[in-house]
DNA sequence: TTTTTAGTTCATAAAATTATGAACTTAGTG
DNA sequence: CACTAAGTTCATAATTTTATGAACTAAAAA
């Protein structure tokens, strides 16, 4: 008799209602359903480091799921993968050691607002001086903010540094 | 001869372009495309003002598609309305002023995920002691930024006030 | 060389989101 | 009261997004 050694993924019923709703709160960021699941997966599981099939069975999602998923999720940077010689499959893992640049993303991003928001004052007639201004406050919060969360990490590296 | 004197919005071609531009923007950020453009036209529009046949018409678009995107936006308080007596028209303008309690929630929403993620730290495995401080790392610094955001709103505002 | 494994691609199906127009409501106006 | 203007609702249409399964590819194993 011959056992078919593939070692399943078991989940508990407490990884799979974090798993959903890790996946809710990333598709409330904007994420789509079967990327924020495998997300959430890597968070829980008990092996920090999962095979294409081991997603696909966890899951219960189809190949080619699995497949737009991972490259998704590969090209956002929020996994990468480990190969081991003499086994061709790719082992996925988190970036987990990716938020601070994940971080420095989101602030480029609202940044970017900004800049529009001065492409705004610009174009924007001269007869309403006061809602001008008010843009402009908010032009110059969001500056201030940009200008400080660099700050903020570097701080945080500080005290780490300090008591590790 | 009559005239018909509803005054029609009139937009220049910059205007339009930035319209687009900010849609496009707030879509990016998970804001759907009408929505989206009636903030942008609000932006960009010489009256600060605009009525909902003025919005209808300067975006070309349906009075339901109208009538949900400024629901919507109501209800994320991203607008506000007054009215005048003898008018029964509404006057929607973007509640600037807003921002402060936007970038409040957008920092709760992060700290959200953040509680996931102690829950997380809760429900994993203690046989992968390495990933599982990788993740308390990550909650740690969130957590830090959580603090420290508030203080920065603080010192901004006490700035405003040395030198307005 | 044939087979198996690991994964991709593609056409299509299923589902969800958005937008529309027509009918409807509601409150003032003449 | 009848009329109009302001806006909502609803069924449907159009579009987009997301997932699937089957066929395919490429590399390693047998």
């Amino acid at each position: 008799m011959i056992f078919n050694c593939k070692p399943k993924i078991v989940l508990t019923e407490k990884q799979k209602a974090l798993i959903e709703k890790i996946g809710i709160s990333f598709e409330n960021e904007g994420s789509q359903p079967v990327p924020a699941r495998i997300l959430g997966l890597l968070y829980v599981s008990d092996k920090p480091e999962l095979t294409f099939d081991e997603i696909t069975e966890a899951l219960q999602i189809s190949k080619s799921a699995t497949s737009n998923g991972i490259n998704l999720l590969l090209q956002m940077q929020r996994i990468e993968y480990t190969t081991f010689s003499g086994d061709r499959r790719r082992y996925f893992r988190l970036k987990v050691s990716n938020w601070r640049d994940e971080f420095r993303t989101k602030i480029d991003t609202m940044a970017g607002f900004n800049v529009l928001l001065r492409e705004v004052l610009e174009v924007r007639t001269k007869e309403t001086p006061a809602y001008n201004a008010s843009i402009k406050e908010l032009v110059d919060f969001l500056d201030y903010v940009f200008q400080n969360l660099p700050l903020l990490l570097q701080k945080w590296d500080q005290e780490k540094k300090d008591r590790p």
